[in-house]
DNA sequence: GGCATCATACCAACCAGTCGGTATGGCCGC
DNA sequence: GCGGCCATACCGACTGGTTGGTATGATGCC
């Protein structure tokens, strides 16, 4: 499915996808009702292949919440290089693709995008808590995390170049240390 | 221009465009040489529609930097309400999705993004220098404050609903009021 | 046999782009 | 000021190819 990351889902023709997958086309529809339902099917599994990858790193093993916050934030900042379709997040290229479009893609793909953000709640939560700051949602800021590294995707595939995504995650990383310790990294 | 945003570039067709200006086909590709050209063109078009929007707007005349800088974000918060088609950015949207398919396009689209953080420069770069910040490139600044832009616009878009993006500029100016006073807003 | 899993051939709709033709209006010699 | 000339602006039917989707048949497994 780098297909789609790489050209977008409409640009993406059945076809191309029988032709990568090495099936025909009565397969595929065997499999899929519509196009839209293997948008949908997409989602979910981008999902599920990228969970273990953020379940088994090594940094859930650091005794600080903190700490770990930061580990995360070190590994999607680690996984930022080389080509740009390889790094890239398949839901966000899906919602902004087709929000209007298919509402069903659209929703599988906040699903995988809060999914993910909701395995990093407890961490945020108690590493605000650990450091006395009270007055930010867990979640909230989860989901901001996120929206930083969607929008130095974007800014990434405008430039050709991963060094805006990574910068991104350094000024978060900057954030969540001046809020947790009220001073510079 | 608002069905490319709407329903992204590679699903409008050119008919549809037509249609909804009111032209021909005819006269299209008597004034574009492709729709190729036509997405270069919207993208250049954008930022050409947008500039005065925040060049006439009140912040300017703020005698303290650092306030010029929280207005403008107070600004870009304020923009991000109703419909969402309303308030999303063109050449995210177009970057996103023809990133791999036309580097004319995505060229286009990226020199509307950096062209518009560049108006920034000045005024971070000051607001930085008042509080005596000297590690932080005001310019890398001024982008990343469009990377968490373009990244709200992504969740709003699968979440349907402008909040993540509201919150995603409130945690900017957090981190900007952070930076520079060291204290929380 | 009967059912799930495919493969092949096919279709109507739609796509970007073309092309022959037309309307308009400025310009120039007279 | 007028007739001929031509460039620019525009029209819309048309084309070759592609699209998502379907109809029908082959193959193997129980």
């Amino acid at each position: 499915m780098t297909l789609i990351r790489r050209n977008g889902f409409a640009a993406t023709s059945i076809d191309q996808l029988c032709t990568a997958a090495g099936v025909t086309k009565g397969a595929f529809f065997h499999h899929f009702a519509s196009k839209e339902a293997l948008g949908v099917a997409a989602a979910e599994h981008w999902l599920a292949m990228t969970s273990p990858l953020f379940a088994e790193a090594d940094y859930h093993a650091l005794p600080d919440a903190l700490a770990r916050v930061l580990g995360y934030l070190d590994l999607r900042e680690a996984l930022i290089a080389g080509d740009i379709d390889a790094f890239t997040c398949l839901a966000g290229t899906l919602a902004q693709e087709v929000h209007q479009s298919s509402p069903a893609i659209a929703h599988a793909a906040d699903r995988a995008i809060v999914g993910h953000a909701t395995t990093l709640e407890a961490d945020v939560g108690r590493a605000l808590a650990d450091h006395g700051v009270v007055d930010i949602d867990a979640a909230e800021l989860a989901l901001h995390f996120q929206a930083v590294l969607q929008g130095g995707f974007v800014l990434a595939k405008a430039a050709g170049d991963p060094e805006p995504a990574r910068a991104g995650v350094r000024h978060l990383k900057r954030y969540v240390t001046l809020l947790c310790k009220g001073e510079r990294a």
